[in-house]
RNA sequence: GGGCCGGUCGUCUAGUCUGGUCAGGACGCCGCCCUCACACGGCGGAGGUCCCAGGUUCGAAUCCUGGCCGGCCCA
C-alpha cells in the first residue's frame, strides 16, 4: 500500500449531493443577469420556449432545457453576459377545458371574471410543478423569481406581458396591417358558439345519404349523391375522380342546382372517391373540411346558408330561419315532390361533432381580425435566409412553410384566458375605438378611452370581448425578455436576439409569427440563431403517450438516478436537431454509468497533491496533454456550432478510452513514486490534475452536478480565482500542446491491448511480469510501459 | 392527397452532404478476471444480405431512379 489516499471518500457519485448544490447556486446568484449597461461583456440572449404549464414537463421539455442550459453555460463560460430568462405560458384553451371539466363551469353561463379567476388558481397550481422540476434539473435560469425586470421568470398571462401583446397589435394596427374579413369556423349549434378546431372531435354516425337529380346544361343528367341536402343554395362545384371513366366526358360541362337554379362547373378532382355515391359530389360553402380546402384550391366564392346562429340564412331561400336539421328534411321532401330524388340510403359517416356535447357541427363565416403575411412572403423568406439554422436542414421547415402561406393571420379568438383584443366599438356607428398605448385594457369591463364617438358623437359603446390567439402572444417573447417595456436601451442594442431555441412542431406557429411580427414592426429578423429540435420518443420511435404507457416522466428519472443522470444522457444519446431521440429508463441508467466513472477517476487523481507550478518532465504527461489539448480544440468549435453532443462523446470517449485506460495505468507506478525520482512522480502528478481539471471545465455546461462537486474538493483552494464553484470559472479557449505526440496514441493503445491480451491467453494476472520488446516507436515512453507491465528484458 | 424525415449486428445508433482502411460505438449476450480509482470496473469474444430492385462508376451503406415499410407535420 501507498502513503496516497484518495481526498474523494465516497466511491460513485452520489445524487443525495445535486440538491445542496442547487441550493448554493441559488445562494450565490452566480447565474443572475447582472452588470448595468458598464459591463463590457458582449450580451448572449436566449429566448426560451414557455411551456405551457398545465400539465408537469415531459422528458422532452427535460431534454431540450438541459440542452438550452448547456448553451448559456457554455457562453457565460465564455464570457458573455447571458441572459436566459424562464418564460411561462399561461394563456390558451387547455386550461379552460380543464376549469370546465374540474370546476364544472362552463364560461358561457358563469360570470366571466370568476371563470378566469378558477383558470388563473389552476395555473398558480400547476406551475410550481413545472418550475420544481426545471430547478431541479439545474437549469441556469437567471432568476426564479417573477418581477420586471431583465433576466427575471415571466408568465404570459401576466398584465406586462399582455401590455406588451396589446401594444403591438395597437402598433400594427395604426399601420394599416390589421384588417377584418371573414374567416370559417367550427360552430357548435347546441353550444352556441363556435369551437377551436381542438375542441372538434370525429365519430362515425349514421346518416342519410341523399340522391339528387342534377339538369346538366345542353342536355342531359346526372346524379349526385350528398348527406348535406340542405347546402344545395351553397353548392358551387361538383367534382368528379379524374380516373372515373364515368365521368370524364363531363369536364368543362355546367350543371344546374336543383330548388335553386343556379349554374356550377362540374371539374376532376381527386378528392372525390368513385365508389362513395355516384362517385360526384357537390362542393358547398361548407359540409365539411374538405370543402374549406376545395373551395380555397379552386378559388370559389363560398355562400353562408348556414348563420352565426346556426340557421338557415336568407341565402337559403325558401328555408331561411330554418334550423339546419329542419331545413334538410323539408328540402328532401321537396326535392321528392318535385321529382327530383332518386332514393335515400342510410350510411356511416365520419362527422365532425362538439368535443362537449357531440353535436355535429356547422362550419359558418365569421368577421375576425387579420395581420396581413400573405404579400410579405418575399421578405418572410429574406428575413428567414438572415438566420443561421442549427440544424440547417430545419431552415427548410420554416422556408417551406411560409412559401405556402395562402391566406392572412387570423388573430382574433371567442375564448377567454387569453389577452383582450383592445378595441371598443360606437354603439351608434360602429366606429372602432382603439386606446393608446401604456396599460392593460380589458374592454369587456373597462370604459372606451374616449368619451364620445370621434365619429358620429355617440357616447355609448361596447367593449370588444374577444381574444387575441395565443400566438399572437408568444410571438412577443423576444421583445419581452429584451426589456421593451421597461428598459429600451438594451432593447435597442441587443435586438435581434442571439438564438431561439423550440420545437419542430412550432417552426410554422412560434418562429414564423415572431419572425412576422418582427419584420412587420422592425423590419428584419428577431434572432441570429435559431435551434431546432425534433422529438424525445419511445423505445420503438412511437410518440410517447398516456395511453400507451409508453411515457418516461423525468421526475421518476430524477428519483432513481439523480438529474446528472438525466443530463449525461441527454447529451450523450444522441443530437436531438439531427432527428429524433429514443428514450428509456435503461437507457439513461446506461449512461449515468459514465458519472462513476468521472467520479472514480477524479477519487484516484485526488490521491495526489495539487501543485500551484508544475511541469510535465516526462514524455507520457506531454503526450496525454498534447491528446488533451487536441480535445480542447475539438470541443470548443462543437460546442460553438451548439454540437454539444459529439462534445460529449468526444470528451467521454478521450475520458474514458484514453486517459483513464492508458495514461492513468501508464503512470500509476510514477505517481505513487514506485521505482521513479520525485521530479518524474511530481510530473505525473501535473499530468493527472492537469487533464481532470481541464476535463472538468469542459464538461461543466452539461454535467454541472458532478464537475462542480469534485471541483469544490480539488480544486476551489488558491489559483482558482477566488470562486468557489467551476461555473465561475473561464471555458477553456485553448492550451498550449506539443502535437508531435498525437502520432503516437494509436501505438500505445495498440501495444497495450497487445500486452494484456497476451498476460490473458497466458492466464497470468496483469501485476505478473513478462518478457516483451517495446517497440522502438514507443522508446521515450519505455519507464512507464515497463511499470505498467512489469516487463521484464529478454 | 401534399411535404419532410428515416429504414446499418438481438436492440439503439455513427458514418450518407464531400463515393474507395466505414462497417464504428453503445446496450444486451458469452467467456475469463474482485489487478491496491472504479465489478455501475477490466480484458477478450460471438453477432450485420448496411430495406428491396435496377442504374451510374474501376469501385456504393454512401450518388441516381423506382418500389416497400415506418414516423412526423399539413390538408
Amino acid at each position: 500500500m501507498s502513503a496516497y489516499r484518495p481526498k474523494i471518500g465516497a466511491k460513485r457519485w452520489d445524487k443525495s449531493l445535486e440538491e445542496p448544490l442547487l441550493e448554493d447556486w441559488e445562494r450565490s446568484g452566480i447565474y443572475g443577469f447582472s452588470g448595468g449597461a458598464g459591463d463590457p461583456r458582449p450580451v448572449y440572449s436566449i429566448d426560451t420556449p414557455p411551456p405551457y404549464i398545465n400539465s408537469p414537463i415531459h422528458i422532452g421539455h427535460a431534454y431540450t432545457y438541459v440542452w438550452m442550459d448547456a448553451i448559456a453555460r457554455y457562453k457565460r463560460m465564455k464570457g458573455f453576459r447571458v441572459l436566459f430568462p424562464l418564460g411561462l405560458d399561461r394563456n390558451g384553451l387547455p386550461i379552460e377545458v380543464q376549469v370546465e371539466k374540474e370546476y364544472g363551469l362552463n364560461p358561457r353561463e358563469s360570470s366571466r371574471e370568476e371563470f378566469l379567476g378558477k383558470c388563473r388558481e389552476l395555473l398558480d397550481k400547476y406551475e410550481r410543478v413545472t418550475v420544481d422540476y426545471l430547478r431541479r434539473l439545474g437549469v441556469s435560469f437567471n432568476s426564479w423569481r417573477k418581477s420586471h425586470e431583465l433576466g427575471s421568470l415571466y408568465e404570459t398571462d401576466d398584465p406586462e406581458f399582455r401590455r406588451l401583446t396589446q401594444e403591438t397589435f395597437i402598433e400594427l394596427y395604426r399601420r394599416g396591417l390589421i384588417y377584418r374579413g371573414k374567416k370559417t369556423v367550427n360552430y357548435c349549434p347546441r353550444c352556441g358558439t363556435t369551437i377551436s378546431d381542438a375542441e372538434v372531435e370525429y365519430e362515425d354516425r349514421e346518416t342519410d345519404l341523399v340522391y339528387v337529380r342534377f339538369q346538366l346544361e345542353g342536355g342531359g343528367e346526372v346524379v349526385v349523391a350528398t348527406t348535406r341536402p340542405e347546402l344545395l343554395g351553397a353548392c358551387k362545384a361538383i367534382i368528379f375522380n379524374p380516373e372515373d371513366d364515368r365521368y370524364k366526358r363531363l369536364e368543362g360541362r355546367r350543371a344546374t342546382v336543383p330548388i335553386y337554379g343556379h349554374s356550377v362547373p362540374i371539374i376532376p378532382h381527386p378528392y372525390a372517391k368513385p365508389e362513395f355515391g355516384t362517385g360526384l359530389v357537390m362542393i358547398c360553402s361548407y359540409g365539411d373540411s374538405a370543402d374549406v380546402r376545395i373551395f380555397r384550391e379552386l378559388g370559389l366564392e363560398p355562400t353562408y346558408v348556414v348563420t352565426e346562429e346556426g340557421r338557415m340564412s336568407e341565402e337559403a331561400g325558401p328555408y331561411a330561419g330554418l334550423s339546419v336539421m329542419e331545413a334538410r328534411r323539408r328540402i328532401v321532401e321537396d326535392l321528392r315532390g318535385a321529382g327530383l330524388l332518386v332514393k335515400v340510403e342510410r350510411i356511416v359517416h365520419r362527422t365532425p361533432v362538439c368535443w362537449r356535447c357531440k353535436t355535429p357541427i356547422e362550419f359558418i363565416a365569421s368577421d375576425e381580425y387579420f395581420v396581413r403575411q400573405v404579400d410579405l412572403r418575399d421578405r418572410l423568406l429574406e428575413a428567414a435566409d438572415s438566420m443561421s439554422f442549427h440544424s440547417p436542414r430545419s431552415k427548410e421547415l420554416l422556408r417551406g412553410w411560409i412559401s405556402s402561406l395562402s391566406e392572412d393571420w387570423p388573430v382574433s379568438r371567442r375564448r377567454y384566458y387569453g389577452t383582450e383584443i383592445p378595441l371598443w366599438y360606437c354603439k351608434r356607428c360602429g366606429e372602432p375605438i382603439l386606446p393608446p398605448p401604456g396599460r392593460y385594457y380589458q374592454p369587456w369591463k373597462e370604459p372606451p378611452p374616449v368619451d364620445s364617438c370621434p365619429r358620429c358623437g355617440s357616447k355609448e359603446f361596447i367593449g370588444e370581448t374577444r381574444i387575441f390567439d395565443t400566438w399572437f402572444d408568444s410571438s412577443n417573447t423576444v421583445e419581452y425578455i429584451l426589456g421593451y417595456l421597461w428598459d429600451r436601451g438594451f432593447f435597442e442594442a441587443n435586438f435581434p436576439a442571439s438564438l431561439r431555441p423550440q420545437g419542430k412542431e412550432i417552426v410554422r406557429n412560434w418562429l414564423h409569427f415572431t419572425l412576422l411580427k418582427s419584420l412587420l414592426l422592425y423590419g428584419r429578423a428577431p434572432f441570429r440563431d435559431v435551434w431546432i429540435h425534433m422529438h424525445v420518443v419511445d423505445e420503438e420511435g412511437r410518440k410517447m403517450a398516456k395511453s400507451l404507457g409508453n411515457v418516461v416522466d423525468p421526475g421518476e428519472v430524477i428519483g432513481r438516478y439523480g438529474a446528472e443522470a438525466l443530463r449525461a444522457w441527454a447529451f450523450l444519446e444522441g443530437d436531438i436537431t439531427e432527428g429524433d431521440i429514443r428514450c428509456s429508463y435503461s437507457r439513461i441508467e446506461g449512461h449515468a454509468r459514465y458519472l462513476t466513472k468521472l467520479w472514480n477517476l477524479a477519487r484516484f487523481v485526488s490521491s495526489f497533491p495539487v501543485e500551484d507550478a508544475c511541469e510535465l518532465a516526462v514524455d507520457t504527461d506531454r503526450w496525454i496533454w498534447a491528446e488533451f489539448g487536441s480535445l480542447v480544440q475539438r470541443v470548443n468549435s462543437m460546442n460553438d456550432s451548439y454540437d454539444f453532443h459529439s462534445s460529449m462523446a468526444a470528451i467521454r470517449s478521450f475520458t474514458w478510452d484514453v486517459f483513464a485506460d492508458h495514461y492513468v495505468e501508464m503512470v500509476k507506478e510514477r505517481a505513487y513514486g514506485r521505482g521513479f525520482g520525485e521530479r518524474e512522480q511530481r510530473s505525473a502528478w501535473c499530468g493527472l490534475h492537469g487533464v481532470l481539471r481541464g476535463l472538468l471545465i469542459l464538461q461543466a455546461p452539461m454535467l454541472p452536478f458532478i464537475t462542480d462537486a469534485i471541483w469544490r474538493q480539488l480544486y476551489s483552494g488558491p489559483g482558482s480565482g477566488g470562486a468557489s464553484s467551476i461555473h465561475a470559472q473561464r471555458y477553456l479557449d485553448a492550451v498550449d500542446y506539443d502535437p508531435s505526440f498525437l502520432q503516437y496514441t494509436p501505438q500505445i493503445v495498440e501495444f497495450n491491448s497487445r500486452v494484456w491480451t497476451e498476460k490473458k491467453r497466458r492466464g497470468i494476472s496483469f501485476a505478473d511480469p513478462i518478457e516483451v520488446e517495446v517497440p522502438e516507436a514507443l522508446r521515450r515512453f519505455e519507464p512507464d510501459l515497463i511499470a505498467l507491465h512489469r516487463i521484464r528484458r529478454p
